[in-house]
DNA sequence: CTGAAAGCGCTAACAA
DNA sequence: TTGTTAGCGCTTTCAG
């Protein structure tokens, strides 16, 4: 039985008489601030329940805070994203900050408008999950509110970083496929111009991961990357030039379970089956990965863990606005699935997956 | 080169002064209010533009309005949503509008907390994704800010709905599986008991669309339905049931996508084929559905005028806001792919997909 | 420990 | 058409 239009909302005035006390004191209640007897805070605490007062976060924010974080996802269909956005809530469950996510931002321009639209709205805090913009702009945006970076490499002294080792989990991969057998395992990176990017963005640092690691393990010849995007189409067309090769790769490493998608689409037109004549595998550690049908051999990066580590630097940042940034990084786990075998005409060792049939 | 950090920032004061105006006049040309002339109004913009102002939402909104739409997604992890979310954020590209998602909310307890959290920061108005809250307190929200329901059937005559006929989209599949020469067409189903919820939900209503289907093609009969969840392992689950009859199913629609794989899951480890053995189709026709080793067939919702016509009428209603409520209602399409054929043991024809082998 | 009063940035009455 | 003046609901000095 509600009433048939809220007349006017309940304020911390209605509280204050309502509890015969001071808006401040109701205020301090609020805000569990020093200076209230507990008599005092009995008292407020009852009239808010009474009233069903709620704070008006909005005008909180004017003075002091709006007790909202906002989290900026580069790809709400990514479904790694999902992982680190339950950290973040998981985290800030039991306290009186509320998550309100940017939509879908690809590209600066986009990115701009969401995180100035976070900040014009008075929010406390601000979660960049991997951000396009120049790092000079993520560094204005970290002087004007308390900013953590995720998913970016690269130290700066305002804004804290949270990363998981995209080198250590391409070295994983790598390793994985090269234990199976294999030696020319290609790579299908996303393509990357701009220096600052080359050196930051995850994608970047799997295909120099996959460099490394093919030269710590003796196939430096073996090295073969195609560029595209971290797309199913990039995955797809990526496929397509592996397959043309004169001696085609045994393995291929996906930059991104997406990608991965594509190549296995890519295979299964060309006639050869996974992993019987082609090991494909992928990174993230998707939901799609896990599915049946797929079963996709991943990197799996600990997105509730990334979630978690940045609520938690953004709020100690929140309570001391000027501390040393830090960096945490997080190291990935290998998901072996069944689209990862030994190459074909080697025999089946300890390490290979259930073989599969042709998908197509 | 931004100052090393921000030391206060612009106001509509500031604005002022250097426009040599007043604030009144700075804030209506900021709202293309009526009442200044056009020298003013360049005057003010040439200020706003050199001092770099962005209005503060978080103060307009004590007054008048955030310039801020929430949107309530029930899962983030569901594929749909996306296609809603570009939807609506599309149509308010070009406005002083910026969309804020509320994160994940399973449960009324959750869905309570995001919308009141949204109504507490001033939002202008809410979309909610397939809430599944009562009733009652859709109407409490909807009474104190504008608000659009979408894809939850029932109208009201405080908020405006959008739905998709998921009646006529049960019967598309249906039709299809039966122009197949399928019989035996089992359904998997979302356990419902709340009675509105049955009445209003899309799952209760894909399920009824199946049974009317069923009945209008002669085959009451055969009507066989599965209530587990939609969720993979409910699809599993489901699966595992079907299978397990004495005379099992050819086809199985499953209510969701994501319910799908699950089904493809136990079909596979049944050691049987799809869609050799038996067909499945899905609801939803999630990115993954065209994924080229899955390529279910689905019905798809046209996400994107769905959110497109909710935001049409949010925006219309928070300009007028007690005209009468609308609902729109959008219809669904077939889309047939690979996992669904003739039934074993009857000709192949026209409307048949291309055979694929089993997958495990 | 408590409360009165000022003011956050903006909009909305109202007066000029 | 313009500007002056009150607030919006809350937090924050700063007296008591």
């Amino acid at each position: 039985m509600e009433p048939p239009a809220s007349p006017r909302r309940v304020t911390i005035v209605d509280v204050a008489q309502h509890a015969r006390v001071s808006t401040t004191a109701v205020s301090k209640v609020l805000r569990n601030a020093y200076g209230a007897s507990p008599e005092m805070r009995a008292k407020v605490r009852r009239a808010i329940d009474e009233l069903g007062y709620r704070p008006y976060a909005a005008a909180r924010g004017l003075r002091g805070q709006t007790y909202t974080i906002g989290v900026m996802l580069p790809d709400i269909r990514n479904p790694f994203f999902p992982e680190i956005l339950d950290g973040i809530t998981d985290r800030l469950q039991d306290t009186d900050y509320q998550v309100l996510l940017g939509p879908g931002c690809n590209g600066e321009k986009e990115e701009a408008r969401v995180t100035e639209a976070m900040i014009d709205r008075g929010m406390d805090g601000l979660v960049l999950v991997a951000p396009v913009s120049p790092r000079s702009h993520l560094e204005h945006i970290a002087s004007v509110v308390p900013t953590v970076v995720v998913g970016r490499h690269g130290h700066s002294p305002v804004y804290d970083t949270v990363t998981d080792d995209d080198v250590a989990g391409a070295a994983l991969l790598v390793g994985h496929l090269a234990g199976l057998g294999h030696r020319r395992i290609a790579h299908i990176e996303h393509h990357e111009t701009d220096p600052t990017r080359i050196a930051e963005m995850p994608n970047a640092l799997r295909a120099e991961g996959y460099r490394q690691a093919m030269r710590g393990l003796g196939l430096a010849q073996e090295i073969d990357v195609v560029s595209t995007s971290y797309t199913q189409q990039g995955g797809y067309e990526g496929a397509k030039e592996l397959l043309g090769r004169p001696s085609r790769p045994t393995a291929v490493f996906a930059g991104a379970d997406i990608v991965a998608m594509g190549v296995l689409e890519a295979v299964a037109e060309a006639g050869l089956s996974v992993p019987g004549d082609m090991s494909v595998a992928g990174y993230d550690n998707t939901a799609f990965a896990a599915l049946g049908p797929i079963s996709l051999t991943s990197v799996d990066q600990a997105g509730h863990e990334i979630g978690d580590n940045a609520v938690r630097l953004l709020l100690e940042r929140i309570t001391e606005r000027r501390k040393p940034s830090v960096q945490v990084k997080l190291s990935p786990t290998l998901v072996p699935r069944r689209t990862t075998a030994p190459p074909p005409g080697q025999s089946d060792n300890a390490e290979s997956g259930r073989g599969v049939q042709p998908l197509d």
